[in-house]
DNA sequence: GCCTCAGGGCCATCA
DNA sequence: TGATGGCCCTGAGGC
């Protein structure tokens, strides 16, 4: 993944449209169906798209979205004759249309991670009707047809593609477990100190396949806020009057609000003249009429004070910018950041805004170091999924990536790029944005989620399991009675935030894995929080 | 009652 | 000879 000419300074939300590259091989017009699209509009949009899976061109919705013909009848032979393929090479098998029959265990894993359901298979094998999907697939459409629309008003944008993959192991550091980073973060304030990673420490000159560029005099429309409450936004200052960044940043953080709400509760900031929810979904809407502050009690008290030590996205965001920056200060003309290494750089500085929030918090304070340590080191993939995933419900568009510097990526574009265990992920974690966003999850709801993640007494070597015991069960109990408050219509809903746990845990984990992966082709920063925490766990 | 469209079956072609 | 992929059939659901 690489993102030529990317420039952190101008971090403006990045739409990648499929239709617009003819150079891109993923976006071949390849062979057709003689089936016609059956109607106009229809026809018009999905005759544009390519099949997520191989490229090809697509002939409609099938097994929950939109593929070729070839691989609908590649999927539904799979599942029907109940095949089990077994990859002849690493499971990463290239899968485009002159490939995609190459290697059938590739092409099936890339089936479902895009998506594809086994279950759309009908086990009886009935002919004809219309399966369980109608909804989503409408969803989907309007969705497609919102975004084919929007592109009449952003056609600066532009993001190039490659194909080019290449890993250049690279002389690591030795690195020392648990030595350097985390210990610092926990005994000092050098988290606040700047992290310049000097350059070839580590980077490779890899380029994985996204490539994105940005258009320094494009007109973006910020991205909008289906969940305007979910995060802090609130910096004063940090967003100056006519909605340019310090230190030269300009336009990504334009969507946050320019004044400091007067409360931390989830009331949409702004009115709905001047806020951009104003315009948006009925999420946003059910947000604004079911979301309104729950009267004082213990319980909300408790939870505003969780809700306290929440980092300001803005913050986040400006310290996220202000590292790329500094990168790209150290490195010379032709010696940028690749896509990969500068996601890298935003979840390394997560992390470290993620570690921040837990020391600051009273509860996590008043634990031992050690304890804080062991608790952190277990649960920090979690706490990063987790926060992707609120980011991606409080600001994400359907169908988009959000990134923590207020760019966006079409989910269909990494996907239909990267390799089987990227694809999986990427499809894992939309596929539970949807369902938190189904859920409504608010501010509350998410502060108590990462706390129940940080504090797990079932951490190996934690000695205050009492006290970490108590507050799982403390938040649990503020969070049932937060979501019986203010969901009274809405039974379920605390046993739904618990139940999407387990996934957060099994997508960290795969997370942690591949991250491990990619570390041991030299494609991590070594001197960086991350690998660290890699390196403790798999030691 | 007609139309739409997604799942299933058939079969020529391919490797 | 099994796999692939293009084409057509079927029938529930929507209008």
């Amino acid at each position: 993944m690489d993102l030529a000419g990317y420039h952190p300074q101008l971090p403006q939300p990045l739409v990648h449209h499929p239709g617009s590259y003819p150079d891109n091989e993923f976006n071949s017009e390849g062979s057709s169906t003689s089936r016609e699209l059956k109607t106009e509009q229809h026809g018009r949009a999905e005759a544009e798209e390519s099949c997520p899976i191989c490229g090809d061109k697509v002939s409609g919705y099938h097994y929950g979205l939109l593929t070729c013909e070839s691989c609908k009848g590649f999927f539904k032979r799979s599942v029907q004759n109940n095949k089990h393929y077994t990859c002849a090479d690493r499971q990463n098998c290239p899968m485009n249309l002159s490939q995609r029959k190459r290697c059938p265990s590739c092409r099936f894993q890339k089936c479902l991670a895009v998506g594809m359901k086994r279950e759309a298979v009908r086990a009886d094998r009935m002919r004809g009707g219309r399966n369980k999907f109608g909804p989503l697939y409408r969803r989907d459409r309007q969705m497609k047809q919102q975004r084919v629309d929007s592109r009449a008003n952003t056609a600066p944008y532009r993001i190039k593609m490659e194909t080019a993959r290449r890993h250049w192991p690279s002389a690591s550091n030795d690195l020392h477990p648990m030595s350097s980073h985390t210990s610092t973060l926990l005994s000092s304030d050098a988290f606040h100190q700047s992290h310049v990673y000097p350059s070839g420490t580590g980077q490779s000159g890899a380029s994985i396949p996204l490539d994105c560029t940005t258009h320094a005099d494009r007109g973006l429309t910020p991205p909008s806020l289906p969940c305007p409450g979910l995060y802090h936004r609130t910096l004063p200052g940090f967003v100056q009057e006519k909605g340019e960044m310090a230190f030269g940043c300009s336009a990504a953080p334009s969507n946050y609000p320019l004044h400091p709400a007067p409360d931390s509760s989830f009331t949409p900031r702004g009115t709905p003249a001047s806020s951009p929810c104003s315009s948006n979904t009925a999420l946003s809407q059910a947000l604004i009429q079911t979301h309104t502050p729950p009267p004082a009690t213990l319980t909300t008290n408790f939870l505003n004070q969780l809700l306290e030590g929440e980092q300001d996205e803005s913050q986040l965001c400006a310290k996220v910018l202000a590292s790329l920056q500094r990168e790209k200060a150290s490195r010379g003309k032709h010696d940028r950041l690749n896509t990969f290494s500068i996601m890298c750089k935003m979840a390394d500085q997560t992390l470290h805004g993620l570690v921040e929030w837990a020391r600051n918090t009273a509860l996590f304070k008043e634990l031992k170091v050690e304890d804080q340590m062991s608790l952190l080191q277990s649960c920090w993939s979690e706490l990063l999924v987790l926060d992707h995933l609120c980011r991606q419900v409080a600001y994400g568009k359907d169908g988009c990536i959000y990134l923590v510097t207020g760019q966006q990526i079409e989910v269909l574009t990494v996907v239909s790029q990267a390799g089987v265990t990227l694809s999986s992920l990427v499809s894992r974690t939309q596929d539970l944005v949807y369902k938190l966003k189904t859920l409504q999850l608010d501010r509350h709801e998410f502060v108590c989620l990462k706390y129940l993640v940080l504090f797990n007494p079932d951490v190996k070597h934690v000695q205050s399991r009492r006290q970490v015991e108590q507050t799982q069960e403390r938040v649990n109990r503020g969070l049932m009675e937060h979501t019986q408050r203010s969901h009274p219509g809405h039974s379920d809903k605390f046993g739904q935030l618990l139940l999407r746990l387990p996934e957060v845990r099994s997508i960290s984990l795969q997370v942690e894995e591949y991250l491990y992966q990619r570390h041991l082709l030299g494609d991590l920063p070594c001197n960086s929080l991350l690998t660290e925490m890699l390196h403790t766990k798999h030691n």
